[in-house]
This record gives structure tokens, sequence and C-alpha cells, in this order.
DNA sequence: CTGAAAGCGCTTACAG
DNA sequence: CTGAAAGCGCTTACAG
């Protein structure tokens, strides 16, 4: 491991101090325009790196944010939070931030406050926001800067999302105008803000259409493969003309099982998702679906992260565009 | 944010040194028994939290290691560097280390440069390993300790690993001996040394049955969606009777496009995975793979890591086991 | 067994 | 415009 030069080998061979250094590279405080290139220059060909950990603890800074993933691996596995994650990494890298991966849930929060407590971040993304959440209380508690990414009942926490109350009303307007009145639903966990924003944007539609969703159709906190089958078969027997998925992973094995029992789409029946992931990318015929821009996503969390980290002035709430692409299963 | 006590609140409380509060807490040097309860027991009670940060600047340490992730969303999204990621994380913070995400590739190692020049991290985990590997070389250059998930053809390289080679070996033997001589084989990126050793399991066991695979049949650097569906059209046409994958993504567009095609597996057609996941677990008819455990090989390689980074001795390699799951598609 | 002091590499009032 | 000095919160020879 090579050796790096300090600030101090920069002031000693440039017979100025450690200050001007300091100041010439942070740009802070007064400078001589001369010096600063003098500085500036030698730091160049020396190859000289700051200690951005020196500089953290001076600073009472860490330059590490960390983002919180699901500790589940049937949710954790899901491209979204890798795609996320992937955006925030890349807007942090540019004001040179880094990325720690915080495994962390409702019931688990003993790697979050092990980090918080060792003071290693000067900010948290949440990934993932439910009803009653342990880990925003544990945050805050703690007093540091985080946002949200998704749905939250707390209005006074910043946020990034995507619209999915007015994506799915949209989609859902669409659906009801083509004349498909008995919509089924089939969703998730419900205690996911995301899954309450999205039925919410589902009924938006029919309300508006001066309808009521069937409540026979509706099925929520559908979690496993099972469930979803039985659900599918039995909507099926109904004569259910469409089914509207609440995300990817469910609209896969609905089409999975469709498909195994030789019913064709969207001829004996449509097929309409809420969300759109690789999972359904390649399906044939292609399947009728919001899309959001994941990574972007990821983004923006960040950027609005380090806005807070740097006391700049935010939005309290970001909503991000969506499409709705309407296929062939519809 | 609540402000922290620190070893000097301690000592003055006290009435001891710093030096012995912190001899007290790490437990290294020689401390009167009496002593160091009293002062463990002050910490306990009043809450005292070691800052990582300074702990980290007086050793020249972070506590923090990097995980490098795939730079392209196809394979990021991938499960198992989540499941890899969090089997590392898990062993990480056992040892109160952290892990931080950085996205690198061949064509792009600057994040991992710039995390490097920051002096952000203790060690590195590679998570995939291609031929020529500028990344590794970044790594190496750097002079900290690093391990590799997967197979390297430089064997100075530490790593872990499943048994890949003896795995697609054992499973393409299987399928010989049930009677099925003309395998055909579809493989992804050549370039991945995960790709090679697999490759060199199937030419194994056709060895050691002195036979030879059949070049005719064998198709590797297949990377997109098209290019699988117009193989699996090929091989069927040729009247293949069985297809083995080199990996899930592979085997679920093959198992997608043969369903679409009318085509039953097992019944027209033999099926067979060298990698298992959720893209295929939930299948029905249930696919034949080899199962391996991810987060254990993300656990060990973080294993093998701290040692690395505390000076421990240990292995060059670390070899994982595997099952072979004979199931429904074969 | 315990402590004073120097040091890790930076930043930042304060003074000039 | 520039610098000496104190400080961030710890660790670790060195001395006693």
């Amino acid at each position: 491991m090579d050796k790096r030069i300090t600030i101090s080998d920069v002031a000693e061979a440039l017979g100025v101090s450690k200050t001007t250094v300091s100041r010439a590279i942070s740009g802070k405080g007064r400078i001589g325009k001369e010096t600063r290139e003098r500085i500036l220059e030698y730091i160049a060909e020396n190859d000289y790196k700051p200690n951005v950990i020196a500089k953290g603890l001076a600073q009472s800074k860490t330059y590490n944010i960390a983002m919180i993933m699901p500790d589940d691996c049937k949710t954790y596995e899901l491209p979204f939070f890798q795609t996320c994650m992937y955006g925030v990494c890349e807007v942090a890298a540019k004001s040179d931030y880094d990325v720690l991966a915080v495994y962390a849930s409702g019931n688990n929060t003993k790697n979050l406050e092990r980090i918080l407590e060792n003071n290693k971040i000067d900010g948290v993304i949440l990934s993932r926001t439910t009803v009653d959440d342990s880990i925003t209380q544990t945050v805050k508690k703690k007093g540091i800067p985080f946002v949200a990414i998704g749905s939250t009942e707390d209005e006074a926490i910043v946020r990034v999302d995507h619209d999915h109350r007015s994506a799915c009303r949209e989609l859902t307007m669409k659906l009801l105008k083509s004349g498909l009145s008995h919509l089924a639903l089939i969703g998730g966990n419900n205690t996911h803000m995301v899954t309450q924003r999205r039925f919410q944007g589902f009924t938006d539609a029919f309300k508006e259409c001066g309808m009521e969703p069937d409540s026979e159709l509706v099925f929520l906190n559908v979690e496993d493969t099972d469930a979803i089958e039985s659900i599918t078969t039995e909507l099926v027997k109904k004569g259910t003309r469409c089914i509207v998925c609440m995300d990817d992973m469910i609209c896969a094995r609905v089409l999975q099982k469709l498909q195994r029992e030789q019913i064709s789409v969207p001829e004996d029946i449509k097929v309409a998702s809420f969300y759109n992931s690789n999972l359904l990318e390649s399906h044939v015929p292609s399947v009728t679906t919001l899309e959001f821009d994941v990574i972007q996503l990821g983004k923006s969390a960040a950027e609005v992260l380090l806005k807070l980290i740097e006391n700049q002035p935010t939005k309290e709430i970001t909503l991000l565009p969506y499409k709705v692409s309407i296929k062939e299963t519809t």
C-alpha cells in the first residue's frame, strides 16, 4: 500500500501553512489566487488525496449514507430495491458520499441501531415504508436527516415517490372506459403504504365513473404463490373478464397459472399490472402495465437526502412521473 | 440529535485518564480489574458509545468493507448479488463492520477508485470475476485485502466459491447415465469465469464417459432473449432430447419459449439448469437444477475477508458444497 | 497497574 | 490574504 501524502507534506513542500492548503482545497475562506493555484498544481502533480475520514472527524461528518433494505429474502431480491440502490449510489458518488447497505425490518432494527450508534452515517434512505414503522421511529429518534422512498402516513416526513395513486387511477380508468367494469384486483401486503395508495387509485377511478369496486373481486394481503393461484382459478370460474395485479410478481404468477390452465390472454381474460419489471417485460403477449423509472427514484431520493444533510431547502414530497403502457394483455 | 458522551467525559467523571478508559473498553493493555469494572459499569449506565470514526482514524482503519456489484442493470438485478450481499452484511455486522455498495465493471472502475483513494474501506469483496479483470487489478494495486467470490484464473487470489465444476460434472453425469447422450447446452457470457468452470464440468462428465460434447449443440455467449429463443427453436427442430442451461435466467426463457410453442416438458424435451433461483423454484413442472446456498457464500466471503484484514491465517480457496436436485423436467 | 503526551489528518475560529 | 493553535474522539508507545 503506497503511503499517501498528507496536507502537512504539501504545506511543508510549499512553505505555507496547513490552513492555507486546506483552504485551497475546500475553496472556503479567503486565499490569494496565486497561492491557491500553486497549491492546486502541486496537489495534482503529486497525487495528493484528502483523507475523507480525517475530514469527517474534523467536521463531524462521515460522507456516508445508509440505504435501508428489507431483511427478508423474498423482498430484498426484488429488482426494485437493487435498481433503487443503483440510483442512490450514482448520485451519492458525485458528491463523494458512499452508501452503506443496511438490512432491517419492523421487527429487526438492530443493524440500523448499531450503525446509528456508531455514528457511521450522515443520513438515511428508507426504501420501503410500512404503516406502523419502527424503522422510521428509530431513525427519527436519532435525529439525523432521512428521506423515505414511497408514501408515508406521517405527512411530516420528507419523501420521494412515484405517483402511484394517480397512476393506478389512470390505468384503472382506461380499463373501465374500455368497457371492462367488473375488474378483479389482487394485491399484496396491505400494511405496505404502496399497496394502500394503489388501492386508493383503483377506487378513485371507480368513483369518478360513479361506481364502486366489487368487493367480491378484490383480494388484498395475498402473499404466497398458492393463494395467488387459487384466487386466479376462482376468478376464472366466476367469469371475470379482467384481473388487475398490484405488482409484477403477482402478475407473473397469475399469467403463469393462466397459461398452465390453457386460458388465453387476452382472448379469454385480460390482465394488467400496476407495476412493471423485467419479470414481465419479455412476456408474450406483452403486458399492460404502469411503468416507473426506478433508477430515477433512487437518484431523486439521494438528491433530496444530500440537500437535507447540507441544510439546503427541499420539498417535503417529490412525486415522479409514470407512464401508462397499454399492451396486448388488455 | 442527542449529544453523546465521549471517552473524556467518562474519564473526568471517574477521575481516571482517557488512557485507562480506552483500555477498559478495548480490553488491550494491563488494567486493574476493579478499575475496569467501574468504568464498564459507568459506560453501560450512561450509554457511552465509542465513536468508530475516531477510533478508525487513530488506528488507520475504517471498519468498512466494500462489496463490488456489477454495474449493468441486467446483472445487478439478479437475486444472486442481493442474496450474497445479505450474507456479507450479516457476518460483517457481527464484527462491527459495515458494507459499502460499489458498482463497477471492467470498463468502469471509477467508483471503486474513488472509494479506494478516499481510504474508506479496509477490504473488498469482488462479487464476480471475469477473465481479464481490471477490477481485480485496481484493488490489487491498492494493496488492501480482498476476496473474490467465484473462480479466478490467478491462483494467488483468495477466493470462495461453490464447486461449480464438480457440480456441473455430477449433474451432467446423471443426465448422461439416464440415457440422454446428445445434450444441448446454452450458456451466457463466456468471459465470466463461472461460465468457463461450468463448461469444464460439463465436458468432464462427457470425458468420463469416453465421449465428447456435440459442438453443434453447444452455444456459449448467448446474451439476449431473442438469441435464447431462436436457439431453443433450432434445438427443437434438430430433435434435441435435453437442453442444459447454464443458469436460471436462460432456463426460464427456454421454458417460456417451449411453453409458448406448446412443446411439453419433460415429455417432448427435457430441461435442466446449472443454477437455481426463485425464477425457477415455483415452476411447474419442477426443474432439475443445481442448488447452491448463496447466503452462505456471502457469509463465507465476509468471514475470509475479515480474517485477512485482521492478519489471521486463511485458506487460499474455500469451496462450498452444492446439491444436485433431480426434478420433473428430466 | 495508571497516566501525560503525542499522534491519526483534517477544519476552523481567532488574530494579525 | 495567511498562520498558529486548538480541536474532532480515539489509540498507543513511553515512562513511571
